[in-house]
DNA sequence: GATATGCATAAGGGAGATTTATGCATGTCA
DNA sequence: TGACATGCATAAATCTCCCTTATGCATATC
């Protein structure tokens, strides 16, 4: 089945001046000249060896070959326009955020419904992503990540910084009688003491080099968890506090210390393909929680540049 | 419907990859590079603002939108690909001879069920037009013509030159005694005398100005109906000795004089269009003419040359 | 006739398609 | 575990062919 097809743009020449019956309407349908028409129909003809047209006196008619052509085409680009249509359709009303289960449990979930009332064209799609996995960015219109930085050049937008303090339940402080020292919390199990974030936070609050057991792990990303073991008084977790806002206000889990630590500026990032920046749905999104996180009273940053 | 379609040339290159399932064999199909397939396939994606395919080591994936998208693709163009398919098919096959009717009775009509048994994949459709009519010029492969001259940039063959002389039956010659003199043929009735061939042929014969009663009517292409008459005996024609050799041989008809005549070099002609000059069915056909005039004796003349 | 409409054609320009020449990542095989 | 092969991405340069401009011609229409 080596049978190239015709030259395409003489096809959809073709095409056009068909269902017009006219090569200066089809030209205009084109976004084309009448002459560029008709040399595309001269092209084809050429090409077939015969001809789809009779030229009359101020309009054109199709040859029986002509019309019996004309109908096959015009349905295989009535196809090709349909296919085209549903998919960008369900592309624009479909968004698949690929979020870390951090910021989706701990952010979005309350919060989504709120969205979906307000934008009830728009389907999400939340789809987490563990603390060991990659984000899908092949299949995602919007990526929210802490570590797995998105492709360079997607626009990002910092949404929370990635602050972090030990975080504990009442009822926990109150077995060693409260906590008032730093070091206190060394008398307490700790929730994933290789998290690198203890050492930092240590070290910030003037405790160098404290030795902590145990076996590494990675860093946020699984706030969540280690927020409902802090909770259950299994032990002293270190949180980032805007994700606690609730267990906090509620005493659930207290903040022994104004102390907050960040690491090499890391942020949570909002982030999406280069090709959707404009897009309704995106912009639908990103202003959605750039007003959350305004409403939360947290600084909303500029997006990151993009580079390239 | 002013959904615009995406440049088409990434729509062939995104329906091949997707069968291929590889940009390299995609080019390979379409004559062209894996680079340019690569273009191509952003293009579109960046046209569409989402990915069409994951790429993996060594290897690509369609995405769920992607796959969606191919297979309707692949469709539209499979319908596009097996209409060309089949129009130049039965273009191929079916071949469209528009004759004038003196040329379809007189040569085609006995002959043609020759052809047909050495070119049985050949399917001849002959369409005869009258003295007054214009052969098809646009739906045909083939046309025969005598005055109706075809477009300039035809390749033409002379095929029969338009002499011409006087035709009667024997019986009619008998009624005055045997025809001996130019003259003796103003003793019987002509058919058809406003026929300017008659005036051209008594000059030629040394009878200038002959009296020819009647009204005008047009030459060449109703010999069939004048050569019947003269038959039956109804009067004189003047007509093409070629076109009656059967008539002449069984009797039917006698040639009084050897002196024929021909206007401004007139002949008939079989022409095609351009774009046909080297396809099968019209050299076939050509050839085969061109075989049955040498087999006749006829001159067989080069193409006339084309115009531009 | 005068005008308007519609297609054909030639010449020329320009944008996008393609190639060339790389680089990079990852299988594969010794 | 290197060396090699395979396959895609990317940048720059080139070229092709598609389109426009400008015109002519034929024929409806007034």
């Amino acid at each position: 089945m080596s049978s190239h097809l015709p030259p395409l743009s003489a096809i959809r020449a073709f095409e056009a001046a068909s269902r017009h019956l006219s090569f200066t309407k089809a030209g205009d349908e084109l976004g084309m000249t009448q002459a560029a028409v008709s040399y595309q129909i001269k092209v084809l003809e050429d090409r077939l060896g015969f001809q789809l047209f009779t030229r009359k006196a101020r309009k054109i008619e199709l040859t029986d070959s002509g019309a019996q052509l004309a109908t096959r085409v015009v349905d295989a680009f009535s196809s090709l326009r349909s296919a085209f249509e549903d998919i960008s359709e369900k592309n624009a009303s479909q968004l698949v955020v690929s979020s870390n289960t951090t910021f989706a449990v701990n952010w979005l979930a309350y919060r989504l419904f709120e969205f979906q009332m307000k934008n009830p064209d728009v389907g999400v799609r939340i789809v987490p992503y563990g603390p060991n996995a990659e984000p899908d960015f092949n299949e995602s219109d919007i990526v929210i990540s802490a570590c797995k930085a998105p492709p360079k050049t997607w626009p990002a937008h910092e949404i929370v910084r990635a602050d972090f303090t030990p975080m504990l339940s009442p009822k926990l402080a109150e077995t060693i009688g409260g906590i008032s020292k730093p070091e206190d919390l060394l008398k307490l199990p700790l929730v994933d003491p290789q998290d690198p974030w203890w050492q930092m936070w240590f070290e910030a609050a003037g405790l160098a080099n404290v030795d902590l057991s145990g076996h590494p792990s990675s860093r946020m990303g699984s706030q969540a968890l280690e927020a409902n073991r802090a909770i259950a008084g299994q032990g002293v977790a270190i949180l980032t506090p805007y994700f606690c806002r609730t267990a906090l206000e509620s005493g659930q889990l207290i903040q022994p210390f104004e102390l907050t630590c960040r690491a090499n500026n890391e942020s949570w990032y909002l982030s999406y393909p280069p090709a959707l920046r404009s897009s309704r749905k995106i912009r639908l999104f990103r202003d959605w929680v750039h007003a959350e996180l305004k409403n939360d009273g947290m600084p909303v940053a500029a997006p990151v540049a993009v580079t390239g």
